[in-house]
DNA sequence: TGTTAGCATTGTCAATATATGAGTGCTAAA
DNA sequence: TTTAGCACTCATATATTGACAATGCTAACA
């Protein structure tokens, strides 16, 4: 393990580059651990020996490397406290008593990816497993119906059904009655199965056009399980240094495009994960910081995604308060 | 005006720089105008002189000026029929007969932005101008209940609304079936004045705790008239060799993140628009095309945004193909 | 009058050279 | 264990060069 000294060097070297995005040098450090760039040399090629610090080239600074990054968020980072500004700006969202708990979590991050530079995405809202609460069918003309579900969590999902031949109202009618009385309370994951094997074969009886209706609305239900992600600030992380040269951005932009990509990591822990360099399988320059949540029986996930080069304590710090003033009840 | 000959020239070197990008020289012309690059170098100065064409330095070939690109437009260009293998595309779209109008839209120009390597941009689906056809209020828990709007040309839009205060569902009750019956009919952007004016004095005078209600009631309503805007292929345009340089690519996705930018362009006419340079007030070396529709008594903007090297005979002929199939009623 | 061949001119591009400065490793002495 | 000193290395910036791709211009030609 590493000896004070060393540690305090690692420390310095990392939030200085974090800070700087330029390579430490030994120069700089000598005055903030009062000892000679000597001595401080010889530390850095110890630190480097064990794979801790990186330079670009022969008679550079010293950089973290990968292995350097983990050992100072694993070890050395201490827990900060949030500035009163930033404190301020987000209370605002917490103290809103008219927000629920979606756009709670959305507006927060949108604030976050602000203060931090980084870009946020909120992954799921994951409605997967709430429960249908309501089925409502509103006719628009001959041939267009909407279909809106209403689940126990308070989501809504709407789609617009098109049904060619002529279908009375009332076998609509009767088809969404029955519908609603067989999959309230069902997952939205189920309702598939249910409608086939429960409210199929019924309809089958009782109503005239129910191979037309029942594909109408199979296709419906079985559309709305999808999960949503929304991004804000994408371009803040094309603003690092690392990221300067046209190809690299122009690989961002297309990762970012592929919204599955952030949720394709799996979680170790129910706390705040941190995903530094080739762990992220996005780019070797990139951490993500996923965290999920669980509040009011809802579970989410929220991601915030930056060089390396992040600032580690204050993404901490900001995740905590979001987590802390959703457990409040929104 | 130009003559024959100059017309030519001016339209083959457009059509080839928008192929290869690379500046076009006097002797890879002629031999598709039978004369000697010494001649083709005459008209080439002066295509210059009446500035049509530019040179990127002194000793390069020639380039299409903006107003070049204008001319080419305006006077040279001949609609082009889609290929085959276009028009399938887009037929698997036009004959889904499921799809409703916003959704033949939306994939429609998903598909045009994959053919076109260009982003495509829906704008509005504007509902401003519809009118409610049904509310729905669906309580989820005591303090918590959805409501739902559904427009004439359906448009569903919910809100979450957080009632405080303790009321009483027969009060919510009360209040919904007025709202219903008083807005019913009543365009989404005029709905903030029936409120106010119209149902306002009325659940005053019934209901218990009117002023919690009508707030909530307000600020939903009111959210609701907002545009929408999707984008797809953003990163197509990235890839155009105009676009290399790190910071130009930056400033693109920036500008994108303000998803206003391109609803601020005033169309002229009803039909197709082109904006070229520095008419798109977004970057010098992007064309906008816009496109009005109005199909079942409903508008909107479908917009296409590429460098001003796009294959204009190519973007007309699809977003035609688009206008043409929506009026077959959907 | 319009077209063309020939040639000097001009600028790009890529490769190479040169100078500068920041930072290191190593060694020997404190 | 620390440090001063020095040689060494590499990045970065700037300048130099030659090959090449075009052009403009002029004079001759149809």
């Amino acid at each position: 393990m590493l000896n004070d000294r060393q540690t305090k060097l690692l420390k310095i070297i990392v939030e200085d580059y974090i800070k700087t995005a330029r390579p430490v040098s030994s120069k700089a450090i000598c005055d903030i651990l009062n000892c000679s760039s000597a001595t401080i040399r010889n530390e850095m090629s110890y630190l480097e020996e064990t794979g801790l610090l990186e330079k670009t080239h022969i008679s550079s600074g010293r950089v973290p490397s990968e292995k350097g990054y983990r050992y100072y968020v694993d070890h050395i980072l201490e827990p900060r406290e949030l500035n009163g500004e930033d404190m301020l700006k987000l209370q605002t969202i917490v103290n809103n008593s008219s927000l629920m708990l979606d756009d709670y979590i959305t507006k927060s991050m949108e604030i976050v990816s602000e203060m931090t530079n980084l870009t946020a995405i909120v992954l799921g809202k994951s409605s997967k497993d709430n429960c249908v609460s309501k089925v409502e069918v509103v006719p628009i003309n001959e041939h267009n119906l909407i279909a809106i579900v209403i689940t126990d969590k308070g989501h809504v999902e709407h789609k617009n059904l098109t049904i060619k031949e002529n279908v009375s109202i009332n076998d609509i009618k009767q088809t969404v009655d029955l519908i609603n009385k067989m999959i309230i309370g069902t997952q939205l994951n189920e309702v598939g199965k249910v409608l086939e094997y429960e409210v199929k074969p019924i309809i089958a009886r009782y109503v005239k056009q129910h191979e037309v209706l029942y594909n109408a609305f199979y296709t419906a239900f079985t559309d709305f399980a999808k999960e949503s992600v929304t991004m804000t600030g994408r371009q803040n992380i094309l603003m690092q240094p690392e990221f300067n040269n046209a190809d690299r951005i122009r690989d961002i932009i297309s990762k970012f495009e592929d919204k599955e990509i952030v949720n394709k990591i799996e979680e170790n822990d129910s706390g705040i994960n941190i995903y530094i360099g080739s762990e992220t399988e996005f780019d070797d320059d990139v951490t993500i910081v996923k965290m999920k949540y669980e509040a009011n029986g809802e579970e989410g996930t929220i991601a915030l995604v930056g060089p390396k080069r992040m600032e580690y304590d204050k993404v901490i710090a900001l995740l905590e308060y979001i987590k802390e003033n959703m457990k409040e009840g929104k």
